[in-house]
RNA sequence: GCGGUGGUAGUUCAGUUGGUUAGAAUGCCGCCCUGUCACGGCGGAGGUCGCGAGUUCGAGUCUCGUCCACCGCGCCA
């Protein structure tokens, strides 16, 4: 292997910190342009600095706090190279321009600056401009077409394809080594690039028309034939969990935690730019019994103790508020030993912030901000502030308190309809509507789409979460049809009918029961009736901040109260008598019917602690036990101070369209919690759980079946 | 813990009412082929039908159990 000299490696480095600059500024240019475009000047002209400088003004003021020395330029920039040359750095620019829908991903060359000495290029960093010149490349096999005399190869990399040419005409040594070669050998391959001949452009294939000609090969490594097809859209996912490392060479894998890692330098970026300090809290801590399941790890030096994984690092961003850091953020693993669905996986990600001596608008702004910023650099412009609304306007109009806002299809109380109606079921159910709910879904067009049979897989959807039924009413030319017409009045028809504004062909669905479970069904029943119709968009984003959360809810069956958010969440009216009427400074994102993250004040005062904890039953003892360090840090001076927390896996899942969380981690666990590639969990030695004082009490069920 | 769907060649799938030697495509191996890019042609290998019982003269197919994967319920302060 040939070595490079110094020379060539500086000249190399410089190449790409040019390009890159280049890009840079020809990327500014043409928003630039765009800007000029949009506002009917002709060119680029002297003005142009002052109205971009204008136009960035207008939309990013409290960036130019941060990075632009003094205002003056805002009026009398002569140009955007004076303009340019007045921000601190271009990655300033850059996120500046993210502000006029600018693709951040799109600009940041694939290509690293840093020396590689096995290659000069990767694949699709080579175009008609390199003709001529010789190049060294590395990478994997995508496939091989030989010919007996000349053979072809599509050689991979993180960027692409490119296709090699080996003519025993012009090498024979390398076209011998070519015929050699298989699917996912490792080759370095060294040749001159030529462009392809008339008739053999390839435009599927982006270096689709220059090819390198082969003159030196060799094969770096060799491979198994491959368990599956890279880019077959319908491999099992069991297998490809097996060989994720294949399946990671698979370019949609790539790219997703490309835009993954995109997302996570956003959001560092963009809290750093805001005063916020990374700090990294402990994975081994204790054990707070109360929510999940803990993941647990047995300690050596103090045996039948265990420490647990953290479930989130709630405590101790508190106590990093304590300890005057102001501001905190992480990104940060939580682990929860629950069962797992398509959006859960026992271990994930989420970017953890809190500040110090802020209201719960100063956290719901920065939360907005971080959103707008991960979200630009994934080539998306959201629209900030989020709309609100509050949890009890949530769970009448939608059912939960995470609406799904890409569609309508609210949910209309109709329960004083039924106060006097002949349905003794339905009039008992009316008599108390603090506890109870009649609620109407009107589809529109409804009656036309949903056959007989439909509306009994509605029914039976509904059934499942605890619907005795589903009643109905279809509204024909003729009239409204439905059972459940003769128990009502003609005046309750009439207001229902202008209530729920009825047209011709649309259908009615009805709950009615205990309100929370009527809630969640017709929840439910709505998302369905979206889903069915085809009325869900799913190119938008639909951000909602869900407000005004209650402090407690009556667990079911239970005689004591549960915190609907945590513990360390301020109460809004502590003092009041109904606990369930007692509100918190609780909030929840909620992107497209799914909770993004969530956040809170927190109780800073001790008094409001503890009378919190007793309210959920939590006796002194019990708290000072589990909770004893956090009561103490409130002794010395906690400042007020809130936060919030953001699911990060599920934001890339959103974010790329995924259907399931696994497609946006690297390594993910199977809905049984188990690693099919590394086989944890797994039984571990005897003298390994001698040192930890552990024995197994059960057999593990393979050995017990006997 | 519960409900649903699936498990047949390396992969993706088909397989009739229970009835000869379980098929296809692709991949793999061998030979041929100098402009392909889903290269092409000829030939070949490859299966404990997830596993275990049962019913039957006979089971990929029917029954029970079990394991694995996925979707959902419970659970996830």
């Amino acid at each position: 292997m040939a070595v490079t000299s110094a020379r060539q490696r500086d000249q190399r480095s410089i190449a790409a910190d040019t390009y890159q600059n280049i890009t840079l500024f020809t990327h500014a240019c043409e928003i630039a342009s765009e800007y000029a475009d949009h506002r009917g000047t002709d060119a680029i002209d002297s003005h142009f600095g002052a109205m971009l400088f204008e136009h960035i003004f207008d939309n990013v003021k409290q960036r130019l706090e941060f990075g632009c020395r003094g205002s003056q330029h805002h009026t009398d920039t002569p140009n955007l190279q004076i303009f340019i040359h007045s921000i601190p750095s271009l990655s300033f620019l850059l996120s500046i321009l993210t502000k006029i829908k600018f693709v951040f991903a799109i600009i940041a060359p694939l290509t690293s600056t840093t020396e590689m000495a096995l290659r000069t290029h990767y694949c699709t960093d080579i175009n008609e401009n390199n003709v001529g010149e010789r190049v060294e490349l590395a990478g994997w096999v995508n496939s091989y077409r030989d010919h007996g005399g000349i053979i072809f190869i599509d050689l991979r990399d993180k960027t692409g394809l490119i296709q090699l040419v080996c003519d025993p005409a012009d090498n024979e040594k390398a076209h011998k080594v070519a015929s050699q070669i298989r699917d996912e050998y490792v080759l370095i391959a060294k040749g001159t690039v030529r462009r392809r001949g008339e008739g053999l452009e390839n435009p599927r294939l982006k270096t689709g028309k220059i090819e390198v000609v082969v003159d030196e090969l060799v094969i770096e490594n060799r491979s198994e034939p491959m368990p599956f097809t890279l880019g077959d859209p319908n491999v099992g996912e069991d297998i490809r969990l097996k060989y994720r490392y294949l399946d990671l060479r698979q370019k949609e894998m790539f790219e997703t935690f490309q835009l993954r890692s995109k997302a996570a330098i956003a959001a560092r970026n963009l809290l750093d730019k805001h005063g916020f300090l990374e700090v990294e809290t402990p994975i081994l801590t204790k054990s707070t019994p109360e929510g999940a399941r803990d993941y647990l790890v047995p300690s050596r030096e103090h045996v039948g103790e265990f420490y647990a994984l953290p479930q989130s690092p709630q405590l101790f961003k508190q106590l990093l508020m304590v300890g005057g850091f102001d501001r905190y953020f992480q990104i940060a693993k939580c682990f929860r030993d629950e069962d797992l669905r398509a959006d859960r996986q026992p271990e994930f990600t989420q970017i953890d912030v809190e500040m110090s001596f802020c209201t719960q608008e100063d956290v719901m702004k920065v939360a907005e901000e971080l959103l707008h910023a991960i979200f630009a650099a994934c080539g998306h412009e959201i629209e900030i502030p989020f709309n609100r609304i509050t949890y009890r306007e949530s769970m009448e109009k939608y059912g939960n308190d995470r609406p799904d806002l890409r569609f309508g299809l609210e949910l209309v109380d109709v329960i004083d309809l039924f106060e006097d109606c002949e349905s003794p079921i339905f009039a008992e159910i009316a008599k108390y509507p603090k506890i109870n709910r009649i609620k109407a879904l009107k589809v529109p067009g409804g009656d036309n789409a949903f056959s007989r049979k439909i509306i009994k897989e509605l029914e039976g959807f509904v059934t499942r979460f605890g619907a005795k039924g589903l009643a109905y009413i279809q509204v024909k030319e003729d009239g409204l049809k439905g059972p459940i017409l003769k128990f009502l009045s003609d005046e309750a028809i009439e207001t229902m009918k202008s209530r729920l504004d009825l047209q011709i062909g649309d259908i009615v669905f009805f709950g009615a029961g205990d309100r929370k479970v009527v809630w969640d069904y017709m929840g439910r029943l709505r998302s369905e009736v979206a889903r069915r119709l085809d009325m869900i968009d799913e190119n938008r984003f639909e951000f909602v901040w869900v407000v005004d959360f209650p402090m407690f809810e009556l667990e079911e069956g239970a005689l004591h109260l549960k915190a609907l958010h945590h513990p360390f969440t301020m109460p809004k009216n502590i003092d009041e008598e109904d606990a369930e009427a007692i509100e918190s400074d609780a909030y929840d994102i909620v992107l497209n019917g799914i909770e993004l993250g969530g956040g809170s004040i927190r109780i800073h005062k001790l008094d409001i602690q503890k009378r919190v904890f007793s309210l959920l039953g939590i006796s002194d003892e019990e708290a000072e036990e589990k909770f004893g360090f956090l009561l103490d840090a409130l002794k010395f001076g906690a400042p007020p101070h809130g936060g919030f927390a953001l699911g990060f896996d599920r934001l890339m899942m959103l974010l790329t369209k995924k259907e399931s969380i696994r497609d946006v981690i690297a390594f993910p666990k199977t809905q049984s919690a188990t690693c099919l590639l590394t086989h944890a969990p797994s039984p571990v030695d005897e003298a390994q759980l001698k040192e930890l004082g552990i024995r197994i009490r059960k057999q593990p069920k393979s050995d017990a079946a006997e």
